[in-house]
This record gives C-alpha cells, structure tokens and sequence, in this order.
DNA sequence: ATAACTTATTAAAATTCTTTATTAAGTGGC
DNA sequence: GCCACTTAATAAAGAATTTTAATAAGTTAT
C-alpha cells in the first residue's frame, strides 16, 4: 500500500480492489483535470461515490503530491467546504509545436496554466538530419533556461504536420529517416519521454481544453494555414481513426481541376483553397500586373510566406482581402460538407489563416449557408479559435499529460 | 429488494449499491447482448468483479427471466463451466423497416434471433395521412398473425428515410402533419412504445451487430439506394452528431452542376451519384434510342424503377451496367473523400445498389484508389453488406433493444 | 487407474464501502 | 444573541464485496 500513484498506474497486476482504486484515482484526477477543483460532496455525486470513499482517495493523492486542499469556498448556507485540486507543481508538462517557418515551445504545469513560452521562435521545418537535430537542441536549450528542474518535467509532447502515428511514435512526413520510431529518437536526445502528435490535432485538443469549447462534444477544429488540417472531437474524446491519419480536411477530393496537391493527388481541397493556394493566386496576380502592398522595392515572389499576406490583409490590402475571401469561400464549401457528414455543435476556425477574422469568416459562413443543408447547419455553431498561436503548445501539454495519467474526459 | 430489472432500471431513486447495481446489470446484459454467453469467470474478467459477485447479479437477472443458465460447456482442462446468455423469449421486439415502394417488417427475440418477417411486402411510402394510416394497419395486422401475445412484445422501432430526430421522435422528410412526435401518433395506435430512427443509420446498426463486422470500432455504412445515407459507427457506438442528423452523405457538394437536387440545392452528390440519377441518366439513354432489356413493349418511362434497372444488370444488361459503372465511380469519389476523413476500418456498401455487387464495387473501388490518399485507404477494408434486406428490420429491433435496456456497447 | 494438474463453484473470513448517527461550522430570522 | 435551519466532515455501525480456503469436477500423463 505503499506504492504511489505513479507506480499504481503502472504496476501491470490489476488485482481486483487495487485495480479499482487506481481507477477512482484515475477519473478523481481526470475529473479535476477536465472541470476543475472541487468540494467532496460534488465529487461522490459525480463519481456515484460515498462520502468517505472520496475523503480516502483524496487521503491518498494528496500523499503523494498530486492534489491539494486549497482551502474553503463560500457555500449557499451552511458549514464551507473545502475544496481540492491538482497541485500544480507535481509535475510539468513540455510542448512543442513545430511549424513550417517557426517553433512554439512551452511548458504547462499539472493544472493547464502556461508556465513559460516562447512564440515564434526561428526555425526552419526542413526533411533532413540537421534540422532535426536542431530541434532538438532548441528543445534542449529551452529545458536548461526552464526555472524548474529536468526531473520534474515528466513528459515531452510535439505537434508534427503530416501523418503521425501516435500511439507508435512515427511520424512519415517528417524525419522518417530511421528504423526507430521518431519519438524514441528525440527521447534519446532529450532524455524525457516524448509523445508525437499531428498538429491539427494537437491544437484541437488545446481548444478543447482550454479555448472556445464549453460543453460541446461534437466539434471539429479546422487549422487553416499553408495546408488544411483538422481535429475531430466526438462524444467529448479526440477521434484517431484506425491509424491515426483521420482528419485529412486538405486533400478531400472536391475539384475537377490538373493542378498536382502536395500529397501527389489531383483536386484536393488544398490545390484552391490553402494557404499555399493563395500564395499561387498571388503570385500570379503580381506577375499579372495587380498592386499590392506587398510587392514594392526587391520584392522576390519565391520569398513570398503566407504570414505576409495575412499582415498585408490586415493592412487593409485590397489583393489580400479579395483573394482571402476566393480561398475562403472554397473552405467553406469543404467545411458545409463536414457539416452535413458531422452534424457538429461547434466548428472552431484555427491556423494562421483564422487570423484574419471577418475576411475568412465571412466567406465561409456564406458558403455554408450555400451549400449544407439548413435544417442540418442550424445546429452548428460557427467560431474562431481565441487561443491562436497557443493552441498548439498547450494541446501539445496536455495529451501529454492525458496520456501519462491515463485521463479520461467526460 | 423485491424489484425486477425493468423496475429498477426506471426507478430513479439512484440511491448508492442500489443505483450500481443496476448498472451492473445493465453491463452483464450489454455483454451478452454484444458478445454472446458467457461463463462466470468471463464476466468477472470483462466486468472486473469477483466471481461470487458475478453469480448474485446472475442470480436476480435470472430470476427476472432475462438470462438462464445454458448448461456445461468444454473447459480447456479441469472443470465444466457454465455458460449464461439472454433468454430469447423473454421479450420481443418489433421492426418495420420503410422504404419507398415496400415494407419489411420482422420480430426479433431477446438475443438476435429473427422469429417472424414478412419481405417487400407491398406498400407506397407518400408523404399524406393515408400512407400514415396504411403503415399502422399493417403493424396491427402483422402483430395479430403473431405467434406471440402482444404483451410480449417490449417496442417499436421504425425506420424512416429523411431527417429524423431520434430522442424527441420527430421526423421531418415524413408524416410530418401533428404537433405531437411522430413516434407518438403511432404509438397511441399500436399500443406499444414507438422509437423512430434514420434508415440508413439503423440499416448500419444491424450490421454492425450481426452483418459483417467483427472487431472493427469505426465502420461506416453505406446505404445506396434512391438517395445516399451513412451510418457511421465510431468506438463500436452509432454515431448521432448534435441532433441526429449526421451521415448525410448524399448531400455532400460534390459537383459544380445545375440539377437541382431533392433537397434543394445544388451540386449534391446524389444528384449524379444514386439511384435518382441513375434513373434519369437512363430515361435519357433510352429516349436517345439506346437499347436495354427494360425498354420493351409497353415501356412507360415515369414507371421506371431502381429494382428494374438492378435486375437488368443482374442478366447482363448492357447498358445497366454501363451506367451502374458510371454512378459508382461518382459514389467511390465520395467514399474516398469519407476515407480521408475518418481513417475508418471499415466501410460496408448497403442498399439495394450494393446487391449489383462486382459491378458497382469495382468502380468504387478504382475511385477510391485514385482519390483518397493511399496511406489512408490501406488501412481500410471495403466489404458488401451481407444482410441485405434484412439489415433494416434486424437493425431497427436491435436500436429498440438497446434502448429500453440502455445498454452499452463495448 | 491413479496421481498431478486445471478449472469451477461454494463457503467462510477478511476487508472495504456505504449508511447512519454525531459533531462541527456556518447562515439568517426574530 | 439565541434558535432553527443548512451544509460539511468525522466516527461508528452495518452491509456488501473481495479474498482466501475448501470442495467439486474435470483432463492428461504415467
């Protein structure tokens, strides 16, 4: 009886009482970690628990470090409750978040608040060796400049493009250069176990914890940057599929048109409605003779990045703006049909692209209405993700957290 | 301590052992239900509960009459075990299966034994108060020729095509001329407790839990027919979306072209890839002076019916299956995009189309291979349904199973 | 055919968990 | 400021479950 939860969790002998307590444990810790603190009494409603249960549980959690008494709240009339949480210094939890251009990187503790980040760090996501040892090295050099110990730190997570299999640890798109799988890769370099995870989803997840979703439970999260990416929660859990590879919003096949996808296909979604679509449009317009504010003194168009545009959108550019809302009205017309396959409540706009607010909001919301059934749509609720650059890192964290605990969402 | 399991499972006094108890219950019969018998030791493994346990909850559903104990089975070595399951007779249920030129209506047991049907029986789906009074009648008559009293008889479950909202009872596409549910109307007709649901996705139950799946957790299923309908099952449960309107599969924007289709809009897949178009795509050969087997003396071309084509295919009409082909390779476009999106497992081709077997899988099966992504699609098995008709009725008795009992799926 | 080994079931003991009762802590009306 | 009323937490009693042990019923090898 001596053994911590940790160990608990691990121990593979799942001797009847035993079992259960770890399970109790599981879901007390999962419950505060989806809703929050709270008092015992609400405790043994949720978890159908008698009072003493909870009180043993806590007893035992509170033990080995994971929870905390934090006191007492106000109650509508009566003795004041104490109530409990997750301690959030028991455990770190480190995100990476690799983009094409840049690098987020952070760290959570074991509540879900952001302890140190670094935005938009320059790096550069290239298929090769070196850049893979750059990254580990920028994460090695985050950890030793963290205020808090390497020990403490007890889990790795890092958001790749690409087709990812999670739950083995290889990424295919990206550094697929060796035997093993990519996660024990980096582990090896860095020391703390590392989680993969595509990115799309990664943000999905930080969303879902942490930004616009409330008590929705059928949502999809769309990352709209260079290519289209898109995390599905249902029934309140990520959806995987067979292999992890669901979600490929970008490459659903929805034109008839020659134009070859990054992914080798004809007509996907992504060949007209992208961030790398609207970088061809703009291209061609400039070389066409359009004014932009963009191409002034020594403007090179190969040099030409997706953030630029969205500035220049931002900047009241008329080129940006109407060929924003082209690209637009092509995701929209990708996002009625998820709508009419999902039903969801909630569709998130995330990615870099979601930045620019109204101008692709508006094409899309006109899209939907054009093409999903009314009856259908009048479900769903349409919005922009609030966490923006964030929402990778912190989903990043918290997988890794929801994998190591075992947590379950309710 | 005197209540039955149905007693219990309404008394919504949750209060402590009590309350667990019926959940147990309620485990132990979702187990038999999606799994078969079991011996006592099984369900003391699945359920992590102690054998003697496991005997006393056997023990009160046993004398509730729902499970008996099925005598000795081999042991692989010491002593016979004894096996439990469902006792089929102590509660039936109704399904009635709608389509647009016939009705199927069969009686399952209380495991999933079909007892009684009646195929095809001839009936016209209209959208008026007469199709309404017809569709009861028949439920009346088919209950009388039962060999079972109707006491026995635990709930309904009709399919309909269309939106249908499944928890309130309401459906849309038909019958929709009262205040009160649908699912109430018919109910105080029959005398027994009414559950509606979406064709498709009851057709997809049925098979998820006698047809063709085995383990697999994310199957979709295809109804091709007339119109296009999906049932998806995500983690081994039917997947509803907000308000059940999920899986509308044929009102996917597919297409850049005028027809307007049945719902309204356009460019739906099912405007040039189902049954409806089929039809069509065939009146115009036929006018155009193509020859078929069908268009021999006396030829109406409004009187045309899927069935016929389908037949014409099946004693190698040439055109039928030339133009069978042509909506196949549409359909497959759409189920390549499903599989990009949902990484299933599985995808199981249902409806009458799908009995035309080779001559619309192939087509399918080339789309799928040229549209959805291949690292994607190996994942996935494509199979045809293999109940057929039957998939409907078996599926709708099965959905009235699951909800009275709220069961669980595994 | 019998010993040695498996597996199932029942019985008794031990533990764990829930109930109920009691004490503690606080609110609000008069 | 006292009394009636709430809610929370703890303690003791009682009920329910799991463990352990014992018994039953087989199989397989020698």
């Amino acid at each position: 009886m001596t053994k911590t939860f940790f160990e608990e969790i691990n121990s593979n002998s799942p001797t009847g009482v035993a079992y259960k307590n770890v399970n109790l444990k599981k879901k007390v810790i999962s419950y505060f970690a989806n809703t929050g603190n709270a008092t015992i009494a609400e405790l043994g409603k949720e978890l159908n628990l008698s009072i003493p249960k909870i009180t043993s549980l806590l007893g035992d959690l509170i033990q080995d470090g994971l929870v905390r008494d934090h006191g007492k709240i106000d109650s509508t009339g009566g003795r004041k409750p104490n109530v409990y949480g997750l301690a959030p210094d028991s455990g770190f939890f480190l995100g990476i978040d690799v983009k094409r251009n840049h690098i987020n990187i952070g760290l959570t503790d074991f509540q879900k608040n952001l302890v140190s980040s670094i935005e938009k760090y320059a790096y550069r996501l290239s298929n090769n060796e070196e850049s893979l040892q750059e990254l580990c090295q920028i994460i090695n050099d985050f950890i030793k400049k963290l205020p808090i110990p390497k020990e403490k730190i007890l889990g790795i997570g890092i958001n790749l493009t690409g087709r990812i299999n999670y739950s083995k640890g290889y990424s295919y798109s990206f550094f697929h250069f060796y035997e093993d799988p990519l996660s024990q890769v980096i582990e090896s370099q860095v020391g703390i176990k590392v989680f993969l995870e595509n990115d799309s989803r990664a943000m999905a997840y930080g969303e879902f914890c942490s930004g616009v979703v409330n008590n929705e439970k059928d949502v999809l999260f769309l990352n709209l940057d260079y290519g289209l990416g898109m995390g599905v929660m249902i029934n309140g859990q990520l959806y995987y599929g067979k292999s992890g590879y669901s979600g490929e919003f970008g490459h659903m096949p929805l034109f008839q048109n020659e134009i070859i996808c990054k992914c080798g296909k004809k007509g996907c979604l992504e060949t007209e409605g992208s961030g790398w679509a609207l970088i061809e449009m703009f291209k061609e317009r400039i070389q066409a003779g359009a004014t932009t504010l963009i191409a002034r003194e020594g403007f090179k168009p190969e040099d030409l990045k997706l953030e630029d545009i969205i500035e220049a959108a931002q900047n009241d550019d008329v080129l940006a703006i109407e060929l924003i809302a082209k690209v637009g009205e092509k995701i929209g017309r990708g996002i009625a049909l998820l709508i009419n396959i999902f039903n969801p409540e909630l569709v998130i706009l995330g990615g870099s692209l979601s930045s620019t607010e109204e101008y692709i909001l508006l094409p899309i919301k006109s899209a939907i209405n054009k093409y999903s059934l009314s009856l259908v749509n009048n479900d769903t609720q349409l919005k922009v993700s609030n966490l923006g650059e964030e929402s990778g890192v912190i989903g990043a964290c918290l997988l890794v957290r929801h994998r190591l605990l075992a947590l379950e969402h309710i």
